[in-house]
RNA sequence: GCCGAUGUGGCGAAAUGGCAGACGCAACGGACUUAAAAUCCGUUGGGCUUAACGGCCCGUGCCGGUUCGAGUCCGGCCAUCGGCACCA
């Protein structure tokens, strides 16, 4: 391939910029306190999802959330803000481990070399985040402090009288082990041999592990818990006020799944004990069942109940007559997979059990079944079955033919009609409910449960408690030791508690994790060991946005001063009600972002990254900054207050990028042929950034030429084949339709960015070069108009207008030599007025003419040309005119019919 | 099944309820050049009509509604993508 001529020196000038902005620190961002704070500076704190730093270093789709953060931020530096623009590394992880267990080389080092590579990556697309504040959740100096969080999970509990987390000291019951937030458990647990490892719920889908695909399966083992359940209820009410993404809060609520209804208790007859087989109807320890259901209102159509096939309960109510048939079930059941038990379009299966219960609300006495429709893990691992309003059970009362009774009616349905509706209607049926509206219903049937002992209100969340050990090296080991088969928090003195050093890094297969085979490490006393768990990734990443406040602090995670200022909901200068620009244009809000910071709650400003962990790390995020809220050591109760999901690009192909489909782009052979500014402009071009879009070099190489007029809009070629300042730059006033289009272009690029429009932004930017671009006759381009459209282009193409500046300044008096040191412009909403507008003629709708009149023509003007118009006339026709619509300095509408 | 998003030229897309297709790509024609590349200028939704200027009709997934006026708002469908899924 012929080395084709760079449309513009962006191989000098980008690495000149980016070497100078080392050496300046210019994209530092001082702590109160620092040298060079600035008090009357408001603060602006913008965010992208750290990158887990893999071999395969980056593709064009991380830059794509990166560049958008990296406008943002350059944006609000020129407009005042302090703005604290970080980036780090999620690092711990499988790859390296695997890679480690594969080549013995130790992960700290794979990890080291992946990430040197990602930076260098990072600083080729010129970036500007201040690296003086990156993190590495592998450095003891951060782990340590991912430990100490631990310990406050360890040692706090969730008061349910002040619905907070506090300190485990307030907790009055006998064993405070049972209500700790990190907590011990023997569950059955998500196990990968394959990993060697168990998994979180949401690292499993459909029966495989989200990282390799190997099967998962089902285990009891005894593992870490963290309660996140105890704030399910705060997590999910206290998402409305988060200027988040409906889709990404769907998502949660989804996830989170709370079900309001009731707990209602079924009294069980002819039951049989394992040590008494006689059925006993009177006995105290007289078995029941309780289920949870959000019908309650239903309760009078309830003609059987199911317990899930495990429940413990089969076995103390299923007579001896049933037992063979209830066993050869359950051992059924057992052997299938997951996958099977849950194919929908399978028919419905289950066993009587010979067992009756009482439905409380009428005496009914109604069999009980087991069937794997119903799940142990949800709800109490029973259910009441009302065929008549419940799709499922109607399925299995058809296919045992059981009892239907209809008990809601149907607006416009007979009672027999009505079977089949889940939804509205009226109680009928019911003696306690006739005539009530479903909510009415569900009022009065929970308030009779309560008062008659058989039941009561109750609320279920799908969301279980989080699965928080791993067996695996390449973790954070917990700060916990044992002894006398009880766990103790080790002192915050003992932290950073660092992993052992270990030749062999293989799982043992057995679920005993890697840390196990350091003999000498696990030992802690003569009567106490170590823990051989370790943390999942998501811990590092459940807190670095905080550690990026205040990074070095070997005191405390992170220094109250700088988390108030950076995560706080005012800075310094808001609440000193100070604003940073003197000019205000309250008709235009966009023009006035400081006001809508001003009502922030507070925390990150602005959070950019991938939808896929909408569930996952947003979750998890949320819930330990919930936590260190209620003990006191954040601002705020939420950590990311705005957040945009970026969409993913595609191959050329429009397929998603693989090895297997040869589409990927490597980010940085884009720069190499057409430049990071380019590379950072067609990012941004090719559509909306949260909409997913396929990549084309055709059109990188489209914003390149653009870049390039921009360039010789300023530089000419001499003889000898250099660029020097164009001639045709010249201390000029700009003529008045050329002043209109650059404050137009002031105003949109403005707005747009403050919306991350960033494709119409730089669309507008190109009306404007297309704009100054001479015509003809005698060029002159004016040097403050191109100053002007530098500055605003700096965020999108910081090198190129750094460089461009840099010469203008150089040979024209006025500004300073570095155009990071400026001020955003602002637009002279008169420049965008003419004297004369044009006017659109419409006739029932439908353009028919347009006329040129003056700005302040009045409506009877208006309408009186608008008749006069020769092709109003014509489509008129011979109808009559019913009405004139006339909308000032827009358009006349005519109707006639 | 439930929840969420999306549907506009050959392609990426744009349009506070008011000129549909800005901007870019591709394509075609032209200028410059010995030639090419680069650059610059012009045309470019479909159809009908006119010698030409121009004129007319259709057009934003489909069907209806609201409105002087709908890509945009409302109701009902269809399709594609994403998430959840026997969650009681």
């Amino acid at each position: 391939m012929n080395e084709r001529r760079k449309p513009y020196p962006f191989d000098r000038i980008e690495p000149k910029w980016q070497a100078i902005w080392d050496e300046t620190r210019a994209f530092h961002a001082p702590n109160p306190g620092d040298e060079n704070f600035d008090p009357a500076k408001p603060k602006y704190y913008v965010l992208d999802m750290f990158p887990y730093p893999s071999g395969a270093g980056l593709h064009v789709g991380h830059p794509e959330g990166y560049t958008a953060t990296d406008i943002i931020a350059r944006y609000k530096r020129l407009r005042g803000f302090n703005v604290l623009h970080p980036m780090g590394w999620d690092a711990f992880g499988l790859p390296a481990e695997q890679y480690a267990i594969k080549t013995g080389q130790h992960p700290a080092v794979t990890t080291r070399e992946n990430i040197a590579k990602f930076k260098a990556q990072l600083k080729r697309i010129g970036f500007s985040y201040d690296w003086e504040r990156e993190v590495n959740t592998t450095d003891t100096g951060y782990y340590k402090w991912t430990q100490w969080i631990f310990l406050q999970l360890y040692h706090s509990w969730f008061n349910p009288e002040t619905k907070k987390a506090e300190h485990i000291s307030s907790y009055r019951g006998a064993d405070p082990d049972a209500v700790r937030l990190a907590y011990v458990a023997e569950v059955p647990v998500n196990w990968c041999q394959e990993l060697g490892t168990v998994l979180a719920n949401e690292e499993v889908i459909d029966g495989k592990s989200e990282v390799g695909g190997f099967p998962v399966v089902r285990r009891p083992m005894r593992q870490w818990m963290l309660r996140i359940t105890a704030l399910a209820d705060r997590l999910l009410d206290e998402l409305e006020g988060l200027d988040w993404p409906d889709s990404i809060k769907a998502l949660q609520r989804n996830w989170i799944g709370r079900s309001e209804g009731a707990e209602i208790r079924f009294p069980v007859v002819g039951a049989a004990r394992p040590d008494d087989r006689t059925p006993r109807h009177d006995s105290p320890a007289f078995p029941e069942i309780r289920v949870f259901t959000t019908r309650p209102d239903t309760l009078y159509g309830a003609t059987y109940m199911v317990l899930a096939p495990e429940n413990p309960l089969v076995d103390r109510i299923t007579p001896e007559d049933r037992r063979e048939s209830v066993s050869q079930y359950r051992t059924a059941i057992a052997t299938k997979s997951d996958l099977e038990r849950t194919d929908l379009a399978k028919e419905k299966t289950g066993a009587f059990t010979g067992a009756f219960a009482i439905n409380p609300a009428n005496d009914e006495r109604i069999p009980i079944w087991i069937a794997d429709y119903v799940l142990m893990g949800y709800g109490t691992g029973a259910i009441m079955g009302v065929p008549a309003h419940d799709e499922r059970d109607l399925e299995f009362a058809r296919k045992f033919e059981l009892g239907v009774v209809p008990v809601v009616q149907a607006p416009g349905k007979t009672p027999e009609e009505s079977i089949g509706y889940t939804d509205v209607g009226v109680a009928i049926n019911s003696p306690l409910l006739n005539g009530l509206s479903r909510p009415e219903a569900t009022a009065r049937i929970i308030d009779w449960l309560e008062q008659n002992g058989h039941g009561r209100r109750d609320t279920r969340y799908k969301l279980r408690d989080w699965l928080f050990s791993r067996q695996r090296y390449w973790g954070e080991p917990f700060p916990v030791i044992w002894r006398d088969g009880k766990h103790e928090a080790l002192p915050e003195s003992e932290l950073p508690l660092e992993p052992p050093a270990l030749e062999d890094f293989k799982p043992t297969g057995t679920g005993e994790p890697p840390l196990a085979k350091a003999k000498d490490w696990i030992r802690y006393s003569d009567n106490a060991t170590r823990e051989t768990n370790t943390m999942p990734q998501w811990a590092g990443s459940c807190w670095y946005y905080l550690r990026f406040c205040d990074p070095q602090n070997d005191q405390r995670f992170v220094g109250e001063e700088p988390e108030r200022y950076w995560m706080g909901g005012g800075s310094i200068a808001e609440t000193g009600n100070r604003k940073p620009e003197s000019k205000d244009n309250t008709e235009n809000a966009f023009r006035n972002p400081h006001s809508e910071i001003r009502n922030r709650p507070g925390g990150v400003d602005l959070y950019i990254g991938g939808v896929e962990h909408a569930v996952l790390h947003l979750l998890y995020a949320r819930f330990w900054h919930k936590v260190l809220f209620d003990l006191g050591y954040v601002s705020k109760p939420e950590p990311f207050q705005r957040l945009v999901n970026q969409g993913m690009i595609l191959g050329e192909d429009g397929r998603k990028m693989s090895k297997r489909w040869g589409n990927v782009i490597d980010p940085l052979d884009v720069i190499e042929i057409y430049g990071a500014d380019a590379f950072r402009c067609y990012e941004m071009f090719m559509g909306p950034l949260e909409q997913m879009k396929p990549w084309s070099m055709k059109g990188v190489e489209g914003v390149s030429r653009f870049l390039a007029r921009v360039w010789r809009l300023i530089m000419e070629e001499n003889q000898a084949g250099e660029w020097i300042l164009s001639g045709q730059v010249q201390e000029v006033d700009s003529g008045k339709a050329q002043l209109k289009v650059l404050h137009a272009t002031i105003k949109k690029v403005t707005g747009d960015i403050e919306t991350l429009s960033f494709n119409t932004a730089i669309s507008q930017m190109m009306i404007l070069v297309n704009a100054l671009i001479p015509q003809g006759g005698t060029p002159a381009i004016s040097v403050s108009t191109l100053r002007t459209l530098l500055l605003l282009l700096n965020p999108f193409a910081p090198h190129l207008t750094s460089e461009l500046w840099e010469i203008l300044a150089g040979k024209f008096p006025g500004p300073g030599l570095d155009i990071t040191a400026e001020r955003w412009p602002e637009h002279d909403e008169g420049l965008l007025l003419e004297d004369e507008i044009e006017i659109i003629l419409q006739v029932n709708g439908k353009l028919r003419d347009r006329i040129t009149v003056a700005l302040d023509a009045t409506n009877a003007q208006l309408e009186a040309l608008a008749l006069a118009s020769k092709k109003v006339q014509n489509a008129v026709g011979g109808q009559t005119i019913r009405k004139v619509v006339v909308v000032p300095r827009k358009l006349v509408n005519v109707v006639a019919n």
